[in-house]
DNA sequence: GGTTAGCATGCGAGTTACGCATGAGTGATG
DNA sequence: CATCACTCATGCGTAACTCGCATGCTAACC
């Protein structure tokens, strides 16, 4: 069945007129005749009675009127769903992040794109990135924010991998430390530190680059939460690694200090979306909002590590 | 748009395979790519990212299959409540009746009706011919009981009639009324009764058929309803006619005689429909109804008119 | 009673949709 | 690493459909 058919009856039961139909659809009137005798056919029913003077709907035409005016709305419905999914005015986007990156990188695209496309429904899941592309690859978000880890490779075959930037480490130490204002640190200046260390890929980081630096870091205070890493290093009981994304979230009595970028490699910062599929249209397009903030991010990196 | 277009993709989007969705429907796999082709192209919209097993929705393909279930959806019912208006086992049907023909003939034919086909939505308006028949070419009813009155012939070219039986006339009288038990009177014996009348086309009935007798009756009391002429014919304060519908409806403590019909010319009952239009199921279901109904009424009346 | 309005239909042309066969790309398998 | 298996896309020829045009027919209107 065709669904012109149904344009046809539809408007021939509003003009009850084959040729008043046909005038205003830019048809003939044969063509009318042989459309509303077509879906005569399909829906074995007389719809219209033929008067001398126009048409008029029988019964089972006023019953399937409804119907046929029910179906075109919501093909209608269709197309402006569509259309608004294209325009960036509807639609969802859901996107997941590794937790330092929703410091600051990810809110800051986040509110530039509400600002520009506020009809876009956007969800923001936090998560490590293993979880994050396991949500990825089972369609429960659109949009991962990833970082590489040594340890776990992600398979670059499946993924479309765009970089945002290179997360680099700084340290943690209380106002009062000697090498607070010594510009850039080599990792082995602070051996004999003492280290606050939390659980998980950052900590791993730490050992290997240790280890690689000549020494085994004195590990004597856990601390999951980053709120209690910031309070045992203010407190002076130790330092800590901190990830560039996080450093406009430390607290103002910690001093940070730029680490040589051969002590501690940087950590690369992807926007991931699943590979060899379309991605939707608010996915591209937030994709530029997170450039933006990253080379925003990037700079006040930069400019602190230049400090 | 053809609907088989959006059952192809409802089709390919469940089993999320072109071949698989051929196999189930019968098609060949070109076929069922040529279709989502055309629903691509037609919706502007790429619905499925081809991978090497199979398909998979994009976010446009996944906006659109929500409005492609409720479109074949409401199709489907669609169909459902065409077939149920045809089987009667659905739609309404709307019915006009004079009032006396509601006194038995229509309620009866409702009550069997009803109870063959309870689906059907009935309604009934009590209404005089006249503007029973301006509904019926309004389209406010479907069907109309209608009698003939000698003074307003309705125009027999534009509607359908189906003889249902003849109305004749009955004399109510007081219980202790003299003529009560003499079998068929003639209108000449009631010249000097004293009658009860109401308004309208029952009293052009009695005015034009005593004046053929050869007197005027003495009108002296006028009541409208039918209760309250009832309750002076009991009093004994009067005498009036009585169509034949209405026999059942007299109160027990009334005579009824029949009357000479070469005196009071019967009406003719008809169930009306528009000519030339195709009357709904349930319209021509009725007829048969009310045919049965008519032929008790009319028998119980020719049994009362021989006592 | 002629004219007009309106729907149905035969006809030819253009378009569309089907099946068949084939090609290209990717994952599974030995 | 080569081969196979599976999937979707596409060229081709045929069949069906739909269109406009012209015509026929019926009933209302002047």
């Amino acid at each position: 069945m065709d669904t012109a058919w149904l344009e046809v009856f539809r408007e021939v039961a509003r003009r009850g007129s084959f040729t008043a139909a046909a005038k205003a659809m830019g048809y003939t009137q044969s063509a009318i005749s042989r459309q509303v005798s077509s879906l005569e056919s399909a829906t074995d029913a007389l719809l219209f009675d033929r008067l001398p003077r126009g048409v008029r709907l029988t019964a089972e035409g006023h019953c399937l009127l409804g119907h046929a005016e029910a179906v075109l709305d919501r093909l209608g419905t269709a197309r402006t769903d569509l259309a608004a999914l294209r325009d960036l005015v509807g639609g969802r986007l859901r996107i997941g992040a590794f937790p330092t990156a929703d410091a600051a990188l990810v809110p800051r695209a986040i509110a530039a794109f509400q600002h520009a496309h506020a009809k876009v429904a956007l969800s923001l899941v936090e998560g490590l990135t293993p979880n994050q592309l396991a949500q990825l690859h089972s369609g429960d978000i659109d949009l991962a924010v990833v970082s590489t880890a040594p340890s776990r490779p992600f398979d670059t075959a499946s993924l479309d991998l765009h970089h945002l930037l290179d997360d680099t480490m700084f340290v943690a130490l209380p106002p009062t430390h000697p090498l607070v204002g010594h510009g850039v640190l080599r990792l082995a200046q602070l051996a004999e530190e003492r280290w606050v260390a939390g659980r998980g890929r950052v900590d791993d980081t730490l050992l290997a680059a240790s280890m690689r630096a000549g020494f085994r870091p004195r590990i004597e205070l856990i601390a999951a939460e980053w709120i209690a890493k910031q309070g045992l290093v203010a407190a002076g009981l130790g330092i800590t690694l901190v990830p560039s994304l996080a450093v406009d979230a430390t607290r103002p009595d910690i001093a940070l200090a730029p680490l040589h970028r051969d002590d501690v490699p940087a950590r690369a910062v992807y926007a991931a979306t699943l590979g060899g599929l379309t991605k939707p249209p608010a996915g591209t397009a937030f994709l530029e909002f997170l450039d933006a903030a990253a080379a925003e991010v990037a700079d006040e990196i930069a400019s602190r590590a230049n400090n």
